[in-house]
DNA sequence: TATGAATGAGTATTCATTCAT
DNA sequence: GATGAATGAATACTCATTCAT
């Protein structure tokens, strides 16, 4: 991830009493976008959850968006390392194109199930604060890239006339169905209820019939 | 649409004078949702470009909410109309499931392109408020039942053991792809950019596939 | 009762349809005062249960005021002419001080109970509303002269010194406690609840006590 | 009094500068109540007179009722405690019955004349404001239990036949008729004008004669 | 005369941000 | 550094009154 581009202004403690109350601010602004939804809620509520005051959140952080920031960067940090794992897991079990699409729609499918709950409200706030919604993008693009990556590891098995162009689609096919199922950025309100293993088998069948099809 | 369930409490007058006023607030509306996003448009502004005072708005509309549930449903009638032409055109046109595939990605793609700067702050708003998201799920039930139709009239050529299943999980992966490029909920950072034709055809390629694949 | 002075400003219709809307006007803003409260009621609310447009309000009164002010004239003669009835009947039916006396704080007690939903309301209003004040003052003077002289009627009785100011203390006494008991002017917060009969029971002794004990 | 049950949101400060603009915030209040009485003062008028910005109300008090509310309790705390004082006196003062209704009569009347200016609005509160209502009553309660222990004092000179029964009448009477004359609840329309010392006289006389009267 | 749509000043309340201690 | 009291602009909503039809 970009670090360097992305990271909003922050001062981060080295010290163990300050990086205690540092970490509980990101904490507890963690649980209330969780709780209270990506845009309701307050700095006081972040004060008092967190036990610390509103003068050390502008302290660390310079605006309340800056703190939405910091959280995404932590969250997504999780979310790209447990996907990386996932989708290496996957190459490294499958032998063939048709071993490996299930396994990576599985570890697409769960890991952004997992973070669901982050997603969500950050996904909500992208819509208003651009940092947010291209760091979320830059995050897009590393699983995306990992899972292109294990996807080509099998291009001669896949018919299409290009097979970088046919990956791509796969993915951003992928992600947007599991993301639409999860509600992230339009509601908790799951398009598909209990059917969430059928989405993922489906998804998986479409995929490798399209890959294996040929262009034709 | 079921409007006697989700339509919200208005008072449409008949008469010239009051209907126009009544049609300049929901103008303004739109106009606002469009430019200044879902969340950030306030009624002073609705007040203010719509040439009305804000008694005015409160004597045909209950709440802000309440307003912003009217804009919907007008909008969402042009779309699902729209959609149901488009649709309804796909499925005369063609004389095959090969056939018909691309053009319901087309018509789905297209429609919901047209619509997509109102779409979008809807769809925001929808994390918010319940009835906008009902109103927007029985859209999209309404659409999902037309192309189901569309490709289940052509039964005999699906190959999958469970067409019902099979026709539902490709207008779930083509609504979803679809929106996400269009950045419904998430912004207008359309992920793709260019490669809007790119996305229908593999879209296409992918649903036909899956279609004409054996389950086995 | 002073109407030249106190009368609002309507304009009173004589003819059938006319005088029946504003008929509707008053009983509807009758039963909103009680129902809503003094405070809480608006000329819609009149407007939507009387079955009459806010226009033809205006058209009968000046103000929302003088509505509420023509309402209670109205209320007022009743209470008025009940009371009078009332006293008049006590003072027949007794042959003595000490007779009268019980049957005067009945009289008062039960008239003003029975008016109590739209007495309470209207007494509220007084605080705001001059008018309604001088207009309930007035009333409350008929009350009192009639209660006075039906008391001076036994005056040789009355071992009070002065027996005017006397007679006149009782009034003012037996008055205020019905009303604080009733809640005019603070709420329905009855101080007393299930005692009504206590407290006209020992009015009654206090005010013949009273009355009967020599003043030294 | 229930401070704990009654007691409003509030967050009472201790430092200096915050209690100075805490105390400027309640006397603006105060101050306000009575000239432009319960129902017609605003936040802003309280904000401009106390020289606080409306944000810092809203960090002390909940809402605009719990800054009445809390008014309230300022006030109540000091009528209770005047009028305990004034109670105890007369109890001292006074070797008899007959000595002690007329200055248990002079406690009430003068306490609640001197507080009159802000016990009119709050009474008038109280019609909205359960809370207020419910304080307010509890004052009283108190100012009762005070009254009639002090008349029970004497209770071999009471011949009424339930000394407690006819105690909690006389203190009923009592309160009712001052406060109608201070105009509680009704308006500053004082029903008696300058006859402040006849109501008191005779009201004493009243009492006295009642108490001392045989039931039968 | 009757109508009821239109007006708009006014109210309570919220919350990110600042700054004196 | 840390605190949290103070700020005040901004927002949704109400309702008596007016006036074009």
């Amino acid at each position: 991830m970009e670090e360097a581009h992305l990271a909003p202004s922050v001062r981060v403690p080295r010290q163990g009493r300050s990086k205690a109350s540092y970490e509980r601010m990101l904490v507890a602004a963690e649980e209330l976008l969780v709780t209270k939804g990506g845009e309701a809620f307050t700095l006081s509520e972040v004060s008092r959850l967190g036990q610390v005051s509103i003068g050390s959140i502008y302290c660390r952080f310079e605006s309340k968006d800056a703190l939405v920031q910091s959280v995404q960067l932590r969250v997504l940090d999780r979310v790209d390392t447990r996907m990386l794992t996932q989708v290496v897991a996957a190459r490294e079990a499958a032998g063939s194109l048709l071993a490996i699409v299930p396994l990576l729609v599985e570890a697409v499918a769960e890991t952004l199930r997992e973070h669901a709950p982050l997603l969500r409200p950050l996904m909500q706030r992208a819509t208003h604060d651009p940092i947010v919604a291209q760091t979320g993008k830059a995050s897009y693009a590393s699983t995306a890239a990992a899972v292109r990556s294990a996807l080509l590891a099998h291009r001669a098995e896949i018919r299409q006339d290009d097979p970088e162009r046919a990956v791509d689609s796969c993915f951003r096919v992928l992600y947007a169905a599991i993301a639409r199922y999860l509600g992230f950025g339009s509601a908790k309100e799951a398009a598909w209820e209990g059917r969430w293993d059928v989405l993922k088998q489906d998804l998986g069948r479409m995929l490798a019939a399209f890959l294996m099809m040929p262009s034709a």
